[in-house]
DNA sequence: CTGTTAGCGCTTTCAA
DNA sequence: TTGAAAGCGCTAACAG
């Protein structure tokens, strides 16, 4: 324990920090009686050292523990095996399907996924594509298509590829994987017109760093002009709080309570168009008969509500899985054919309109 | 562009890796006319620089655009300002909201978080701890307190704190942020019983490295004996797919056909349950009159559902924050109090009981 | 197939 | 308050 006992004079004054010195590659040389070059040859491709050194090397990685340090491997590499994801909140199970498409693809090429959310705030999203930078991910996964002038500077200086997602522009940073959420919602709204419905009203939560629920609006808003010019579009917002069901309700009630007249209403997302679905069989409003309501995303519950919720459906998983080749093959110095993919998105009409 | 117009003698032999050199610490220092070592103080710790030797470091950082390199940091260091979170799979909310509390925590201390998921199978956990342990994590998190033997001895050799969570054990590798799941299951028994049902049945997706819904499994069968000793309790389980609201269908149907009698149907899900109570109502099957439901987890949508479904509430966002609090206090090299914290339970009982 | 050397970019230690 | 030297643990480059 004691910090003084190392005799009178150490040669080489110690500079070691860590208090428990950890095994080294060196000390897996050692064992192995071959040079740290060998260990570290025979780690990254065991084809490339002979048989028995091989097998000399991995027993004595088996008998010292020995846990391969990245960061010195990154450091002299110059390739950190690593990718940065931002996306505005984990918590929504949409965006966790992408992130776990993304996962599943990269971890088994031997890279790891730093995560970061943004919680829908242009300020952090860009403090964390500085944070993230430090740590020179090979590359970047993330979600939108918007981002602060810094924020965008700082990836385009990275030197990595950058895949943004889940949003459309004729512009990326550097790849694309996403699809236009305003051609979506122009979908649901010919859709709903195509039904009979004409006194359409609009209810989404849009926090002030979504773009993607602005794009749903902005297509909203075209497809109603488009088909009711001269008609002023109704529209229902809230700008805060959890995107939880509840949501929905407050603002199926608003909709009932300032434009009485709506006969359907589109909601910017599944989760709040579930939440006002499932009040409306507890108020006693017949779906699609007195009311009519669409979603995006196609959730788990889309399907199983009564009746099926009509919304546009995402391929939420493949929009990581397809991030994550695109980003491997130029991680791998290969050029990729298209920089920009859309993934679309498909309406699902059910009972619900 | 050409590689060769190095000139005839380039002296020291340049070893650069990286084509594109990127700023270094060293040139921040250059610019600003002062050492390294004053720019890596200026930055770790404004304060301990002399004012004017700020301004100029924080000048030279922006004019050249300076991010800091943390692998290096890290290396010299021996502190890698990252945590490990691993869980079993991304893509259930209720994981989400924990991964969300535990970032919600550390970011803003710096720390940033690896992820990544087992689909609850112990081998890819043990592959993932090794892998995620080259990255000298400060931390780990980790979702369940059952591990390989390998996966255990590897945390416990890391030196870093590490808290188990989700879960209970007398004994966690280090740290413990959990609830009994049997404990819970047991306490949705007692309440059904207390309501009067009689012939409950236990039905839920049960894949083999997934000992929280075992446990559940297990806290329903002690209650059943309690209540109905001598009775063999009826169980009905899938152990693979996934965890969707459709499986909740198929069990439903799995249990109305070989247990006919049933009267209450015990979920160890939510999104079993809301799937199965969403198909009573197509069904006509009246809940809770013809069928009792339970869940476990209080999803979003288990208070929006008709009836409101009866379920264990578990703070899962909480126990990611309070887990990230352990490891911070750790991470700073102060002692904490109580090493095992249980954030408990509580029973929510709503219309489907 | 294997070894030697230098260095990745930062922080610690020690000294001024 | 600032600087000089050394080294963190690994890999690229080169040589054999």
């Amino acid at each position: 324990m004691s910090e003084n006992g190392r005799g009178p004079a150490p040669r080489a004054v110690s500079r070691r920090r860590s208090a428990t010195r950890a095994v080294t590659m060196a000390d897996v040389a050692q064992a192995a009686e071959v040079s740290t070059q060998t260990v570290s040859r025979a780690l990254r491709d065991p084809r490339s050292v002979g048989p028995e050194t091989l097998a000399r090397i991995e027993k004595a990685v088996r008998e010292t523990r020995y846990v391969q340090n990245y960061a010195a491997s990154h450091l002299a590499s110059n390739r950190s095996m690593t990718v940065a994801a931002i996306i505005p909140t984990i918590s929504t199970s949409i965006f966790a399907e992408t992130i776990q498409g993304l996962t599943d693809v990269l971890l088994p090429e031997g890279y790891q996924v730093f995560l970061g959310h943004t919680d829908y705030t242009t300020a952090r999203e860009e403090a964390l594509v500085r944070s993230l930078a430090g740590r020179r991910p090979d590359g970047f996964f993330i979600i939108g298509t918007k981002h602060t002038q810094e924020a965008t500077d700082i990836l385009k200086r990275t030197g990595v590829p950058v895949v943004e997602s889940w949003s459309w522009t004729p512009r990326p940073i550097d790849l694309l994987v996403g699809f236009s959420n305003a051609a979506a919602m122009m979908e649901v709204v010919d859709h709903l017109v195509a039904r009979g419905y004409r006194r359409l009203t609009f209810a989404g939560m849009i926090k002030p760093g979504d773009h993607r629920a602005k794009d749903r609006l902005k297509g909203f808003l075209d497809a109603h002009g488009r088909h009711f010019p001269g008609v002023e579009p109704r529209v229902v917002t809230t700008t805060s709080g959890p995107m939880v069901m509840e949501a929905g309700v407050e603002l199926l009630e608003r909709v009932r309570r300032d434009h009485p007249e709506t006969d359907a209403v589109v909601f910017a997302s599944d989760v709040l168009a579930s939440g006002a679905l499932l009040k409306c069989a507890a108020l006693g409003v017949r779906v699609p008969q007195d009311l009519a309501i669409t979603g995006f995303g196609n959730y788990d519950i889309a399907a199983h509500l009564v009746p099926g919720l009509t919304t546009i459906a995402i391929a939420s998983r493949t929009i990581g899985m397809e991030a994550a080749r695109l980003l491997l093959r130029r991680m791998q110095g290969e050029e990729v054919a298209a920089r920009m993919v859309d993934v679309g998105f498909q309406l699902l009409a059910r009972g619900s309109t």
